[in-house]
DNA sequence: CCCTGATTCGC
DNA sequence: GCGAATCAGG
């Protein structure tokens, strides 16, 4: 019938409980033309099961600092699917000056207020101003640098569990800041999140904007 | 020109 | 919900 064919190689591994749900089976992949881009017959291209490991991982990267490009290079998907699917989840945009004032720093948040336009043409341009969290966070950059840096198995009941792998990695040798926890005693905030003192800010700030 | 992220839009 | 296309800025 309509589409027998091609078995998707989707693994993209899932250890979790549950990770694919029916509807990732029925959506299957196919519709030949997925994209614009793909009009005619192009290849298939198989669309990534947003796993919650990806997203998980997408999201604690793009925390990081690591850009969109690298985090798609490291899930093994596109720049925009990963821009897209981050999005989508409500996870704002960090886009921390620690990175590189090169490249790429754009982060005037704040919607276009006038969607409106056909896409094609020019679009709104608007500036607000950035949110106090994100010059907060971006203040506290320095702590990034001197976390301990270690892999998960090492990480004590205590130990910061930010992700702090600067780096390209795998999902499995990602490595976490490592400092102590703020919560035992911090006497300003206590979360339960395993997070050091600098790092359960920026989550709260995160959360914060968006508690996806 | 490169890079970046954001949004729009078809599927 | 997904991703490409497009836009917009550094």
């Amino acid at each position: 019938m309509s589409r027998p064919v091609l078995q998707p190689f989707r693994r993209w591994i899932v250890m979790s409980t549950r990770s694919i749900s029916p509807a990732a089976s029925a959506r299957s992949i196919l519709s030949p033309t997925g994209c614009p881009a793909a009009s005619s017959s192009e290849a298939v291209r198989a669309m990534v099961d947003w796993t919650s490991s990806m997203a998980e991982t997408a999201r604690d990267l793009r925390r990081e600092g690591m850009s969109c490009g690298l985090i798609a290079q490291r899930l093994g998907v596109s720049r925009n699917a990963v821009i897209g699917k981050l999005n989508r989840m409500g996870v704002p945009s960090p886009r921390e000056p620690g990175g590189h004032g090169g490249p790429g720093t754009r982060i005037q948040l704040g919607k276009r207020e006038a969607p409106e336009t056909p896409r094609g043409p020019k679009a709104v341009k608007l500036k607000d101003d950035l949110a106090p969290a994100v010059k907060a966070s971006a203040a506290g950059l320095d702590a990034e640098r001197l976390a301990k840096d270690i892999s998960l198995a090492q990480l004590g009941g205590f130990a910061c569990h930010f992700p702090v792998s600067g780096h390209q990695v795998a999902a499995d040798e990602h490595r976490f800041c490592g400092l102590p926890v703020a919560d035992r005693d911090a006497g300003e905030l206590k979360l339960n999140r395993p997070y050091c003192a600098h790092h359960a800010a920026r989550a709260r700030a995160r959360d914060g904007q968006a508690g996806a």
